[in-house]
DNA sequence: TAATACTGTACTTATTTAGTACTATTTAGG
DNA sequence: CCTAAATAGTACTAAATAAGTACAGTATTA
């Protein structure tokens, strides 16, 4: 089936739940209030933020909090930072892969076409709009 | 990495090859032509025919040809024939798996509209783009 | 300075995907 | 009517990916 990882999915429900905290929110409050593992948004978490998604406070009555206004990050964003790039399939220009029939292939470069419209799709959509 | 099957990428190799055949073209002949080996052609046009995206003529000059014409065959189409319905997470409507958090999640049903936006944009792109 | 909470890395297991093999069935043509 | 060509269907194996877990380290604030 054609889908995100089940961590991308996981994002959305931790980035949603930060929208409603108005100082940082540690990882044990979010597992409880979205039900989802607590080492699994540890994880999370690390990736989000080396997006740049997140910030981060350490020490006591640190946490997480939304590092932009909820209308601003995109479900494309939360994809990239989750899966890295969005590359469709492996001829696509952004792709960390490399696809072997490159050379002689009848689709050759037909594939960027695809993406471009799947990844304005999922620019569209924001996190508030998933609240 | 967010992405379609190899098996999905080969189809759309497959269906573009068919645009050039005038009758029914024999797996063996596809499979030379786009150098993708030839048990996995046969397994990819079983997917293919049973959604009706091809014809099959058995015996001998038998093969595949395209069952309608390239203009109204879509991305969307194809990926669905080779990897069943498209649904991004397993709380989209019409995705085949069952999600356990579906009760009390924060993001319930919002995925539905990311899904329809992906599959608008994918069903924009046909066969005929791709050649 | 002690408790809290993030940071980073590594590992194991489960699931999915990709590729292969084999047997049965159909059909055109001599 | 028989044979060769080609699809149809099923089942299996191996490789790649994803998911979940664990743990040692570092920063911060009360």
């Amino acid at each position: 089936m054609f889908k995100v990882n089940k961590l991308t999915d996981y994002a959305t429900v931790v980035m949603v739940d930060l929208v409603s905290a108005d100082f940082a929110r540690p990882s044990q409050k979010i597992a409880n209030n979205t039900g989802i593992p607590f080492p699994t948004v540890n994880k999370l978490m690390k990736n989000l933020l080396q997006a740049g998604l997140v910030r981060s406070h350490r020490g006591i009555n640190g946490g997480y909090s939304l590092a932009s206004p909820a209308h601003k990050i995109t479900i494309a964003d939360i994809i990239q930072a989750v899966e890295g790039p969005i590359a469709l399939t492996s001829c696509v220009n952004n792709s960390l892969d490399k696809c072997s029939y490159e050379n002689f292939c009848a689709v050759q470069g037909r594939w960027n076409r695809v993406n471009k419209s799947v990844v304005k799709a999922l620019k569209k959509v924001t996190v508030a709009d998933m609240t």
